[in-house]
DNA sequence: AACTGGCCCAACCGCAAGCTC
DNA sequence: GGAGCTTGCGGTTGGGCCAGT
């Protein structure tokens, strides 16, 4: 059997809002509220549009909190820090941004922000290849990461309520890395980078989170010092070829961002082997 | 001035989860 | 427990706008 549409499609009215129709959607809200029932909204106030039509032009934009274009700095890193370690779960990522909605994030990662890193990625290999030579020096000892499990209030419908205790405010303006016990069943960890992790992982804080997922900021997985992306050179900032392959297994949603490196990389390997698409 | 191609964003679509009975 | 309905979400599309030719 299959599933009943939400309303006729055929009868109601589709495309773009007139600015009576708004008016009308947004006065019956603040008189009524929305009653807990999108479906028999439009009805009620006279609207000949689908309630699932009507929801959306009201979250996306005749609330009254929404903010429209004018995407601050601070904003660009808090997205680019949470789609680099959650994906594009733009409901999550909206809800760290007061007044944007998550069709407004989505389509500025899509539009603006998705080119401006690939460009960015593509320009700092290219930057390196010419200068590293391939040498990887030993990584540097990582600092143990301080989280702050009650850092944040994020959840989502799926309940991942261990990405809202570990996430932490954009102190980390470099983007955070998320990562498994070493038993993960994604890709790989290269050795040399599981010896640093064993030690980071013992902190408290990492027990808190019930020895399953965390994140890290990168600057204390030994990056160090200042990493603005996308203001500064975000990729220049890794120190070397093991914390490379980590940061790329666990930034699932680089996969493109990677290939797009690769056509410039010097040996042509610049995606890591072991590269994981998608999230557990 | 007319055409074209790219960009942007509002809106739609289908699916999955949650809720109610 | 499960069927049906509603809500929320992320991916995709279509059309308006604008710069370049």
């Amino acid at each position: 059997m299959g599933r009943a549409p939400c309303c006729d499609k055929a009868s109601v009215k589709r495309g773009p809002w007139s600015p009576e129709e708004d008016e009308q959607l947004r006065s019956y809200v603040q008189r009524n509220g929305i009653g807990g029932n999108w479906i028999a909204l439009p009805q009620k106030a006279g609207l000949n549009r689908c309630g699932k039509s009507c929801r959306l032009r009201w979250l996306n934009y005749l609330r009254p909190d929404i903010k429209h274009g004018g995407y601050t700095e601070e904003e660009d890193r808090i997205i680019w820090s949470l789609y680099s370690s959650i994906g594009s779960r733009w409901s999550i990522i909206a809800s760290k941004l007061p007044g944007r909605t998550d069709n407004d994030v989505k389509n500025y990662w899509n539009t603006k922000l998705k080119k401006k890193a690939m460009a960015m990625a593509a320009a700092a290999v290219a930057g390196r290849a010419s200068s590293s030579g391939g040498a990887f020096a030993a990584p540097a000892t990582p600092t143990p990461p301080a989280l702050s499990p009650a850092s944040s209030s994020v959840t989502s419908s799926s309940g991942d309520v261990r990405f809202g205790a570990a996430y932490t405010e954009p102190q980390h303006p470099g983007g955070l890395i998320r990562f498994h016990a070493p038993r993960t069943e994604l890709a790989p960890v290269p050795p040399v980078v599981a010896a640093q992790l064993d030690g980071a992982w013992s902190t408290p804080a990492a027990a808190a989170l019930d020895g399953g997922d965390m994140f890290l900021p990168l600057p204390e997985l030994g990056g160090g010092g200042e990493q603005l992306f996308p203001y500064g050179d975000f990729f220049s900032g890794l120190q070397d070829r093991a914390l490379e392959q980590l940061s790329a297994c666990y930034f699932p949603n680089m996969a493109e961002i990677w290939g797009a490196t690769a056509a410039v990389a010097p040996d042509g390997n610049c995606k890591p082997p072991g590269l994981c698409n998608t999230l557990t």
